[in-house]
DNA sequence: ACATCGATAGTGGTCGGACCACTCCCCTGG
DNA sequence: CCAGGGGAGTGGTCCGACCACTATCGATGT
């Protein structure tokens, strides 16, 4: 007997509690395959149309993956797959807001990076002074932001908690980054840049923690005044 | 003319691309009201129904709002709205991906209890107090469970960092708390959790950022210890 | 003149069916 | 045994109809 689900809310949000609940109940397991759309619709009872709006919003939260002509599948439900979605936030803030992320991005950014002096490879270290030596033989902004990114990102993943990395990197997207750091960049910032980002650097190589958070939570801190010397 | 829009991607993605660079270049504001689905339909050169997938994939990102019978409306865009799908995150994370969820966690709400412990009114702390009192006067499991979310809640509030406290609103929802904590609370941790919660609470009485930052790690780090041992 | 309330136009919500674009696999022919 | 072709099955898109709900405006009664 097909239960008589309950009548609250649109069919599309109940279904799309449903599948939830089918992928947490253990039902549905990371990279399996789902029914067909239309075998998904009849079991609910409900459209085509409808369940397809339920799939799409799964979909873009990150649950579900859909393939053209192969199937609709669950993801590997990793922190990358499911935090993608963090970049809206950090695309869509303005005003305090932004101050928030970046306070958020300084505690988490700062941690991590104190994590990483204690861990990070020989390897790992190789590759975040590539990027610190590239940064600073190129004049071309958007090289410059690049090798930023992947500087920070490099260090981030040396500290070994991909949920907390997949919330950086939301709270570093590209747009966001370059939304903030236009008119930062545009006030004589980049010396300071430089002498925070060998500062961490230095940190790293000494394996010390602390003052690899200090010197990080001060490099998001500065960032983080400025924003707020705007607001007025 | 219209946009000859670019030929990548499914036509609903570049949907959702189109509005979201609406509302982050300004031609819509927070609150505003959206044309009809039909309209949208017609401006992009989609069907409603794939106009409509769009649509229900930024409603399930927290972005724009359906009001049956009255219109599409962007949202306030605050954090809460934006961050309600972390929530989802945390639900569906398992193994070692749950205890790199609790370190986030715990560095964030050590930091948040820091900061509520130099800025806490009385009013707010009164409040603390009064789940802090009701959950030990009852042995109501649920009861409790929400209680303790309150408590925590009412302090991260106290903190002033809307877009902290909605990321740890997510990571304490109601099933993923629930989940861990049945196991733990099921090995006498009753006793233990109450000592850490009054010694949180004697931080913020005393006005003692340094205390608080500890005691709020010690108890999420707890949870954490106990969530490592059992991946065995 | 004013308040009440019902008709109505307009909105999102749901449905069913049709067709297209793409994938995958099996079967055929060399 | 292998390469190629074709067909069945899948998600992607579109259309048109109808339902459920909301908001507004105007007729009605006071």
């Amino acid at each position: 007997m097909e239960q008589t689900a309950p009548r609250k809310g649109t069919v599309t949000a109940r279904a799309i509690e449903q599948i939830k609940a089918m992928i947490g109940g253990g039902s549905l397991e990371p990279g399996q395959r789902l029914p067909t759309e239309r075998d998904l619709a009849a079991q609910l009872g409900i459209s085509r149309s409808s369940m397809r709006e339920a799939i799409r919003a799964l979909t873009v939260l990150g649950v579900l993956e859909a393939r053209h002509g192969s199937g609709i599948y669950v993801t590997q439900l990793e922190a990358g797959d499911l935090l993608e979605t963090f970049g809206v936030v950090a695309d869509l803030s303005r005003g305090p807001r932004l101050v928030e992320l970046l306070e958020v991005r300084r505690i988490l950014e700062s941690t991590a990076t104190a994590l990483a002096a204690a861990r990070i490879t020989r390897a790992q270290l190789a590759e975040v002074e590539e990027h610190l030596a590239a940064m600073e033989t190129t004049d071309d902004p958007e090289e410059i932001l690049s090798h930023d990114l992947a500087f920070h990102r490099a260090i981030v993943a040396a500290a070994g908690n991909e949920t907390m990395a997949a919330i950086l990197e939301g709270l570093s997207s590209r747009t966001f980054r370059a939304r903030v750091w236009r008119g930062y960049q545009e006030e004589g910032a980049f010396e300071r840049t430089r002498r925070e980002h060998s500062r961490i650097h230095r940190a790293l190589v000494a394996r010390d923690p602390e003052a690899a958070r200090v010197a990080a939570a001060a490099h998001v801190g500065e960032v983080e005044d400025w924003m707020r010397s705007q607001l007025d």
